[in-house]
DNA sequence: CTGAGAGCTATACAATCTGTCCAGCCAGAT
DNA sequence: ATCTGGCTGGACAGATTGTATAGCTCTCAG
């Protein structure tokens, strides 16, 4: 079987794109607009999800239009040995949207949102008020010019075949 | 009208959750788990997307499973008036994710993916290969303990009335 | 050259869901 | 007390989804 390939090609790029565009279409008009049958597109997106390629569904939702329009990203140095208790505590804030933990100066990377300035100290506060986190050191984001986007990083893997 | 709120109450996010853990259910098997009518779960979705708290319904491409699972995070600083052509460089870029202009040291954030730890240097080469770009620092992310979710924090906006 | 396997087309059917309306009811605001 | 907005429960037609089946074509291995 050759379905274990990693890869995806041009028509599994053309539907990801149309749905990414037009969620709402459903598997029919996607069908109708990519002028293949609708069973094909039914097993591509099968195939598509069964290989993680595509996860779900879930509704975007957008944490500025909650009233968080202040994004940030802070470094945190760790002390040894801390790693997991500061896991926990992060995780148990909201306004922490995703932590990663990084190579290189720091230790782990996290993206925070706030309402306003003023607010992004206290969610700082929060972060850090905790035994274990040794330095910190925070970027405020003020432009988004490239929003998260994958579509073309799913093109260049149909590109190249 | 009250709907100018720029918040959500416990019902929508009850519903954004079941949602973001069931895409596919639809509306109509949401109302039923909520116990509330269809009219209802209806009437909050357009609502929420009228604001702008759900943006779509796309589907959420993992670029791990196209083979891109190395991922790194790129802070550069831009020569003084070089933004606008650095910007349009990067956005060309298929494995740059997204890109942040930031305070602080850095000028922009970016966030790539690569298929390796080798490939990553291919990425990293042609995204710092532009005139403009005066120096950059990347880290790598290693796990990722808290993946993106925001459901943390539409729980939170909701609690808080 | 030939058979096997995989993928796409085209079509069909039943079961569901979606988009819309509508009337009634309730609670908070005026 | 009156009104507006939101929720309920019900109804309908139209469209979509899940599932199957049969025929074709292309590629690969024997």
């Amino acid at each position: 079987m050759t379905a274990s390939e990693t890869s995806i090609d041009a028509l599994d790029a053309r539907l990801l794109a149309l749905l990414t565009e037009e969620p709402r279409i459903g598997i029919l008009e996607a069908s109708r607009r990519l002028g293949v049958a609708r069973g094909t597109v039914q097993a591509r997106m099968d195939r598509l999800q069964a290989r993680g390629v595509v996860r779900g569904f879930g509704p975007e939702i957008d944490p500025a239009a909650l009233g968080y329009g202040v994004t940030a990203f802070a470094t945190l140095e760790i002390a040894q040995g801390r790693g997991p208790e500061v896991r926990e505590h992060l995780a148990a804030i909201p306004e922490l949207l995703e932590m990663h933990t990084i190579t290189g100066v720091g230790d782990m990377l996290c993206r925070i949102v706030a309402r306003s300035n003023a607010d992004l100290q206290r969610v700082i506060d929060a972060l850090v008020s905790f035994q274990g986190i040794t330095r910190t050191s925070t970027v405020v984001a003020m432009a988004n010019p490239v929003p998260y986007r994958v579509l073309p990083l799913t093109a260049a893997c149909a590109a190249e075949r």
